[in-house]
DNA sequence: AACAGTATGTAATAATATAACATTTGAAAG
DNA sequence: CTTTCAAATGTTATATTATTACATACTGTT
């Protein structure tokens, strides 16, 4: 029921746009969405990258910044704060949300040596993921 | 004279790169560098796309994701990890390498929940500079 | 000289993203 | 119910970022 709420405020296409990329197992990119909507009416790059700004805004997707890709949330308390954590696999390509209490709290609290502090970040880790590791 | 060995193996077109992004300012664009080197002999995208590629092995330049553009490397330690951090205001778009030993170890020795870990990350946070944060 | 590895030049094209403008929809207020 | 306003949509064109493919040249080493 609280899931259902959290959807009722999307619009067609954010919906649609949204439902490819949940549904993913992987980042997708703009154009493969824009690719597998054609059937569904959303016919031109702006309609896609609209909704996908605005499910951004709504935290319910985050952009991978290194992949020019975009995955759905998983943690559910993006949405406020804007921090964002991936781990990604450099042969495979798997790409992880990392929910780590430990690290969301050591970057929100971070400061630097100007006394800067930061509402909002994006981290991308890269190493082997375990199937990887093993070959 | 470290400093001049460090750039002897640079071949032409690596030094001219590099020449503009390390005396920018600011984070420089691809197609920024490319106009700006026609004078030089350099005409086609190839020429700078590879010479960025080589300088960001070498750990010289790094390339700030959510921007699309290349900055030098300030902290000289980060061709061996790998390792980036910057700050980059929201309103000014100003960018800066974190040099911060704290955050580095913090996220070098960083394990996720199946014991992954990382030797490598990019990191970017996002918050207003003091300039801007005075407005 | 022969070789291998790296770098360069060049043309074409792919992939990613936005601008601009007209139109429609949907909820809220009167 | 109709006026109104913000959000969303549709559409065309174009801008920006990046790579493929192939030919050639330079570098240091055997
Ligand atoms: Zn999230
Ligand atoms: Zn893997
Ligand atoms: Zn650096
Ligand atoms: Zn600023």
């Amino acid at each position: 029921m609280a899931k259902m709420q959290k959807e009722y405020n999307l619009s067609k296409n954010q919906q649609i746009v949204f439902d490819i990329i949940e549904r993913s197992s992987e980042p997708v990119k703009a154009y493969s969405i824009l690719y597998n909507v054609k059937k569904k009416g959303i016919k031109a790059p702006p309609q896609v990258y609209r909704a996908l700004e605005k499910l951004i805004k709504l935290g319910k997707i985050h952009k991978v910044e290194s992949k020019n890709a975009f995955v759905a949330c998983k943690s559910s308390n993006c949405e406020i704060s804007k921090a964002t954590a991936f781990s990604i696999c450099e042969i495979c390509e798997k790409v992880t949300e990392i929910a780590n209490n430990k690290l969301s709290n050591f970057l929100n609290s971070f400061e630097d040596k100007s006394g800067m502090k930061y509402k909002k970040y994006n981290l991308e880790f890269f190493g082997l993921c375990k199937k990887c590791k093993k070959t």
